[in-house]
DNA sequence: TCAATTTATGAAAACGTTTGCATTACTATT
DNA sequence: AATAGTAATGCAAACGTTTTCATAAATTGA
């Protein structure tokens, strides 16, 4: 069965050989019960032997759904990104869709660019992360009335529905827990907030916390990182040569954490007991590192497989509102924070 | 420009707009220098007027490309593959493809579904991970001589074009390094190999490495962990614990390395003081890691961007041949081994 | 046994493009 | 001024489906 065929097999091939017209092997794919048992049978068999295989771009011109989707991502390549992808993929795929994905370098008219070639795709729904996008992205979403979502942070007020977590209050709890821990010197390590609201975001949650208990960072204790172990690595290993050195330091990811404890390290400083380190995200392997990583847990996985759901509900049910779902996001102390 | 207009707005729109036929708006799309100046300035004026975006599912049924290149992963969230995906995104976006991707978890049959799924969608081409797939998968694609490429092991016998890295000789090379410093009681750590041709090739390698200096791992040093960096801790530890241990551990990826060095952390043993740990891959981070991890670089982003490359290439260019692809590795000899 | 339903199938239009061919209006050549 | 050639455009067929409507065949009910 299933012979190498040198010439195409389209749904008239199949036809054919099944002895019928093409309106019953339609049918007999979409509306089987409308069949009879007979001739289904006889054009499974044709199909088989064929080797058919529909074609969605000829049901699309149709009208009907493309049953793609797509995600656009800054980067792939955080762990962050691509557990999220991950989960995305495998909810909105149980609901029959196939997955497009781009990423953008966090340059937003690069988004612009993807988001529109993705609609000549004629993509179901879409899937954008955070809330900082062009207007004119936002505006070809709405002209084209195709379904799409934020997702990553939560926020009451986003143009487009959201599921995510508040990376604000993350950044606040971050802050609070080491308040509440004794320190009042504590160094800030954050990813570039241009292009980038979560990291931004977290940032100010931080710095609102530390105000409120009446603490100023010094210039010279705020870093801004690329995310990368390497860069937080050599930046922090800069900022702890210094004299006067923080109690702790507030990392805006957990990369840039684990970059910070490797510093920290190669200066045979102790983490927790010479300095204290909290990161945000709870990647896959925080738990794990020695010390174990202290971090504020965003729900990666949930929050994709939300969002999948939310969007695949969108574009099959048409509800003619989508909620916005936020993510509870949780202080997981372990290790590298102490009390001083 | 660009108002919201409720109706759909298509081809025929745009040329009612510009007052000209659908041909004119076509070929100043496809063929702009077939169309004079003034009409063009005419037709752009009315796309941008009315939001017009080209539908590609019409395209593709006359015959024309999809634009679309699958990519099929076991897992999106492991940092290899998440690299390689990033790489190879950019690549294919570069010569004007979009992506769709998924995965399978290391479920060959699922690989089938998904294949065969993306097919309904017309891509054109695919890329899929490794050279282990089901007899049906191989059929699948050669019977719709869709231009198909296995990414990530080299093997001068695949069954498809392949780009990738020598994975047995990544094993060896981990072995040898081992060896040439002395170690001779060497454990080792790998993935579980089935459904994984990249794990099994390491481990073969390894065991023939060792075999040919006279080595024959006991089976209670022979350690089988799913990839994560918890499993692989726990696994470890329990090696330790025994009374009669390896001076070295080989590990089939970063990962799993990284697990064995945290385990041996936890159990105040130093690395590479009192045990030696090598890895496999060099993912980004093993080399900032403390100890930083020696290990053998496989060359992810090389591997994805050349295999968007070449199969760009066999799609735009139809050659009737396409070559296999060895990228090169490399022992990165860092902190985590010692000489004995 | 005949009319009235119901079931199974086919014919044809529609979806939004691209492109080969035909037509018209110029431009250049003599 | 007539002819050949070229540039710009339109018409209509084709791509592979789905679906509405019509028709034929089978079943039901009296």
């Amino acid at each position: 069965m299933a012979k190498l065929n040198r010439e195409k097999v389209d749904i008239v091939t199949v036809s054919n050989a099944a002895n019928v017209s093409i309106s019953t092997v339609s049918r007999s794919f979409n509306h089987p019960e409308k069949v009879s048992a007979d001739t289904r049978k006889r054009i499974d068999r044709a199909v088989r032997k064929l080797g058919y295989i529909r074609n969605r771009a000829a049901q699309t011109i149709h009208g009907i759904r493309s049953g793609t989707i797509g995600l656009i991502v800054p980067t792939m390549d955080h762990a962050i990104f691509s557990e999220l992808m991950e989960a995305f993929s495998r909810s909105v795929e149980a609901h029959g869709f196939s997955m497009l994905v781009a990423s953008h370098g966090y340059d937003l008219e690069k988004e612009y660019a993807v988001t529109r070639k993705f609609l000549e795709h004629r993509i179901d729904g879409v899937a954008l992360i955070g809330q900082e996008h062009s207007e004119e992205t936002y505006q070809l979403l709405e002209q084209n009335r195709t379904p799409a979502i934020s997702i990553w942070n939560y926020s009451a007020k986003s143009r487009l529905p959201c599921v995510g977590a508040d990376n604000t209050r993350a950044g606040e709890m971050a802050a609070e827990h080491l308040l509440e821990n004794g320190h009042r010197r504590i160094g800030l390590l954050f990813a570039p907030g241009n292009g980038n609201d979560r990291a931004q975001g977290r940032m100010d949650g931080a710095r609102a916390a530390l105000k409120a208990a009446g603490i100023d960072t010094p210039a010279e204790w705020t870093l801004q990182s690329p995310y990368s172990l390497s860069a937080a690595k050599r930046d922090v290993r800069i900022l702890l040569e210094q004299t006067h050195r923080p109690t702790a330091l507030l990392c805006g990811n957990d990369v840039l954490a684990l970059g910070a404890i490797y510093a920290a390290q190669s200066m045979n400083l102790h983490v927790p007991d010479d300095i204290s380190v909290i990161g945000i995200g709870d990647f896959k392997g925080s738990e794990d590192m020695h010390p174990a990583l202290t971090t504020i847990r965003l729900p990666a996985q949930r929050i994709g497989f939300l969002a999948g759901e939310q969007l695949a509900d969108a574009i099959i049910n048409k509800p003619d509102h989508l909620p916005r779902v936020e993510c509870a996001i949780a202080l997981r102390a372990r290790q590298s924070c102490r009390a001083i």
